[in-house]
DNA sequence: CTGAAAGCGCTTACAG
DNA sequence: CTGAAAGCGCTTACAG
């Protein structure tokens, strides 16, 4: 294997493709982006002089003219919470974000673009901005879970192709992708109710992100239309630790509660840890239902039953959406919702 | 505040800045660097001329001219294991890759240059090969864990330039950094005896990785030279469900044990659970030593005692020995090692 | 200290 | 079907 390329940083250019293939620089630019009109012969011997010259094209010359780098960026813009040794932490800990990047990775595979992952916390925002500025990438992912999270509206603001993962909280007129979390929270409450329960509780997201609310609002709704009054509740910071923390001292003040909505599974995996510490038999005495069907689901004992979000379909939807806005720039902005699912199991 | 930048995807380019100061490009393209010979009033109606521009230099552009992009990569590069959901999975469920991105970040910052984080697995070697040579990014950070990797030699093959997180398992010269793991491991087994314990026994990590093997190689000999004969264990795989699988099986086998050496913090969250479900009390009837002291030994019960590996520092490190090697491209590879220490909680 | 000019490595009308 | 030429938006010797 004779190649023989980078030696020294120096990678061959196309000039020298052309050269050994006795041809124009152009021809060996129209083989390289499959133009049809190309003969075959001269095709393959251009293909050889690539081969033996170890030939790969410089991207950013590339880009200067065709405006396209073929890379996206995921920016996951989390907030720095108070006692938070890092959000990276909790970034790399939450198995929802493995599942976006699996997702988006496979739609976006067929068409040789690549993804560039960026965690970003709200100190952070001016790189990011920049970066998406300076046209490293094509487009933007935009995970999004924060109330006040000021980035949607700046990309927007500054015109960069986007797509949020959820409905922005700021009137902005930008593509997104979301779940219905409401129809998730009272598809939970139904189950609980139907296997019998009869005091509900649930252990909420955080109130500042949308998915924390809409899921509590969700499932009290449900409630209220079945005659139901106030339901205890508690928040919680969809940590394993937080749901943990959470359920003891939900059920240190409701002791009744035999049906528990957990609204995340991290969280459900740190409540079921709790019900059981409290000598209570899970779904027996106290019945559980997360929200996510991550991993942890099945990391619970028992087996969480759980309402599925499609994350790794949501993900590939966002980055369909992105690539369609990428190549008609004037496309108008729209959005997707799925529905989520009931997945029972063995927590209730 | 009328900035109108990028309105229809079009920056204002260099040359429509020099115009609204009403000087040469090279002038703007100096006060954009910092370039020291730039007259004061001049750089400052210039400035003001890139803020009401919106101004942001094309970093394709300059690239191509400076051959310096300004970003390096951070490469995960995972191996696909039988009866796994997803590769991307585990990178996101793992507190060590949240602590890697956190400390390289901390390290590159400064010098203003971005990251890129980029998990891969086996199957995906090829594009990520691609996507370094066509010169996204001035290096790479490169994390792999696994004795098989191929992608070690083949980036060193290629010249080019990049860290490598641990000992290259094929002998190659490039640089990395490391962690003293036999040493780990035997303050471990130290602490275990020190305190009383004696029947130990080990839950290792997967063996076909090299902190795998060096932990467990390193628990023995350290037992060896204190003249213990053979030692129970069990090979785990780093995940939590599996150290709680391995802790049910050893302590079936060999129900003596009183000092357990867990290979990872996120394996012993799992043995932890396992011996109180098993009605053992921790420290009392077996102490359990972990390493890593990742968010997870926090997540324990007991608090955890384990090994530190100062996984930030070391990707800092890594960061620095790899910024020098971009400038300096005829540096010599070299390699840093990292002592871990013992730090002490409950559970042992 | 500043400007005119060359050049980085590609793609793409435009001729032929 | 192929080539010569222009041009993408910058940086950087080179003069002045």
């Amino acid at each position: 294997m004779s190649t023989r390329p980078a030696r020294g940083g120096q990678n061959p250019t196309m000039d020298q493709v052309a050269e050994a293939a006795g041809v124009s620089r152009a021809t060996v630019s129209r083989v390289i982006n499959g133009a049809p009109s190309v003969d075959a012969k001269i095709r393959d011997v251009v293909q050889r002089a690539i081969a033996e010259t170890g030939y790969v094209p410089n991207i950013a010359a590339r880009t200067l003219v065709t405006r396209r780098t073929n890379s996206v960026a995921l920016v996951i813009s989390e907030h720095k919470r108070p006692n938070d040794s890092s959000f990276l932490n909790r970034v790399f800990t939450d198995p929802y974000f493995g599942r976006v990047t699996a997702g988006a990775t496979s739609a976006l595979r067929p068409h040789d673009i690549h993804l560039v992952i960026i965690p970003t916390d709200s100190s952070d925002h001016h790189h990011v901005v920049r970066y998406l500025r300076q046209g490293h990438v094509d487009g933007v992912l935009l995970i999004s879970s924060h109330e006040q999270d000021p980035l949607p509206r700046q990309v927007h603001d500054l015109g960069i192709t986007a797509v949020v993962s959820a409905r922005p909280t700021s009137p902005i007129a930008a593509s997104y992708v979301d779940v219905d979390q409401r129809l998730g929270a009272g598809l939970a409450a139904e189950h609980l109710l139907s296997r019998g329960c009869r005091t509900l509780a649930t252990i909420t997201g955080p109130l500042d992100m949308p998915a924390g609310q809409d899921r509590f609002d969700g499932f009290r709704s449900y409630l209220a239309s079945r005659g139901f009054g106030q339901v205890p509740s508690i928040e919680g910071d969809f940590t394993r630790a937080g749901g943990q923390y959470c359920a003891r001292r939900l059920l240190a003040d409701h002791p009744d509660v035999d049906g528990l909505f957990v609204a995340s599974d991290l969280m459900s995996e740190g409540a079921l840890r709790a019900v059981q510490d409290l000598g209570r038999r899970v779904p027996d005495d106290v019945a559980v239902v997360g929200f996510d069907d991550s991993s942890a689901a099945l990391d619970c004992r028992p087996l969480l039953t759980t309402i599925r979000q499609p994350v790794e379909e949501m993900a590939a939807e966002m980055a369909e959406v992105l690539m369609a806005q990428i190549a008609s720039p004037g496309r108008l902005p729209r959005s997707v919702t799925f529905q989520p699912t009931l997945v029972v199991r063995d927590s209730a």
